[in-house]
DNA sequence: GTCTATATGTGGATAGAC
DNA sequence: GTCTATCCACATATAGAC
């Protein structure tokens, strides 16, 4: 009974292999990340990334069962930093907060497209994120939905309007004008329109006629 | 590849050469549409391609040059279509034509996914448009100028605004609920929204304070 | 335990036979 | 104009060296 089993203490030797294994995972996603920046999302190569941390090609199997499964473990790295982006006191004039709110998630976005794409299109062949890596976008929804509801957005389609316009700001910017301020400075006008398109106080003005 | 230009008689063996050609190449790209509506766009594989119009992988290259040759010219009849798509009478009033222009270019793009993201999206590596294939696209944008005009939107940001209003919801209605209604049903109240805030009687209201 | 060597299958692309 | 044969790069899987 006195055989040392090795999930007990710290500092076995297990755990420092796995500390070590996580370092190198993360190492790996590092260069992935360059790799993508630098050729794009969709022309990764494990050949190339293998070399960059000074492995050969089938090593990276060691650490990651499948090219897709770095990939989900870069879309949970990219989902977790958009809902530490998205995080934060927010002011509490109505306008300021959906003007702030907008200003960071399109700061997120812009910062680093090919973390944009990865999170937001679905570009990548058969690759479909895991629920783990998911979760964050999850509660980032419902992190919108607690935001709009504390300022008295109850109209039930305003999450999905909020959503296509700052989305649609962020996509244009970085289709058409990566770098730019183009439609960086529509967002404080889209945020006021936003808000007193579906404020408590002006629910639903539509045009008079008809 | 517009080399119909041989600039000679009509009737000639070089014509008839000519016309044959053409039509391999509608055929091969019909059948590409066909396959990466199917197998999403970045799996366009040649092998598959030759095989599902009775050739080998090489003799694609008879008629275009390269992989990307052929999402080029995959491109240039999106792009036509899109122009096409938008076309067409207006209502007089500002909120219906504007409502109408939303729908048009809402349906067009929703109506193929792959189409939109081969259009809207630049994610095949190294893929960028010839000029010829892209001039329908530039086509576009001046015709929405034109329009935006004509109804008496002269704020310099109305395009802008209006591209990034209608990209965002064909975004996510592609994202999220590819084949529903979740963002359709938000064209008219966001049409009507552009139209309040960017029309000529109530231009930039802002908010109260500051 | 960690990596390399090797093998398989698929991809785009080219050369040359017919 | 289409084919066969081939090349090179790729992702992937397995066996075995250390």
């Amino acid at each position: 009974m006195l055989e040392e089993a090795n999930t007990e203490r710290a500092d076995l030797p297990s755990d420092r292999r796995a500390a070590r294994t996580q370092a190198t995972k993360d190492e790996i996603l590092e260069a992935a990340w360059e790799l993508v920046r630098k050729h794009g999302l969709a022309a990764l190569s494990l050949r190339e990334l293998a070399a960059r941390v000074g492995m050969r090609a089938p090593s990276l199997y060691q650490y990651f069962p499948s090219k897709l499964a770095i990939y989900d473990a870069m879309f949970g790295q990219a989902s977790r930093a958009a809902l530490d982006a998205m995080n934060g006191d927010l002011p509490a004039d109505r306008h300021e907060a959906m003007r702030t709110l907008a200003h960071r998630v399109f700061g997120f976005a812009t910062s680093d497209p090919v973390r944009a794409q990865l999170l937001f299109q679905r570009t990548i062949p058969d690759f479909e994120p895991s629920p783990e890596s998911y979760a964050p976008s999850v509660e980032m929804s419902a992190r919108l939905g607690d935001v709009l509801a504390e300022y008295g957005f109850d109209d039930p389609d305003a999450a999905d309007l909020w959503t296509a316009l700052v989305g649609g700001l962020i996509a244009q910017q970085l289709a058409n004008d990566p770098g730019g301020t183009r439609w960086a400075r529509l967002i404080d006008r889209t945020a006021d329109m936003f808000v007193d398109r579906m404020g408590p106080r002006n629910r639903a003005p539509r045009k008079k006629g008809k």
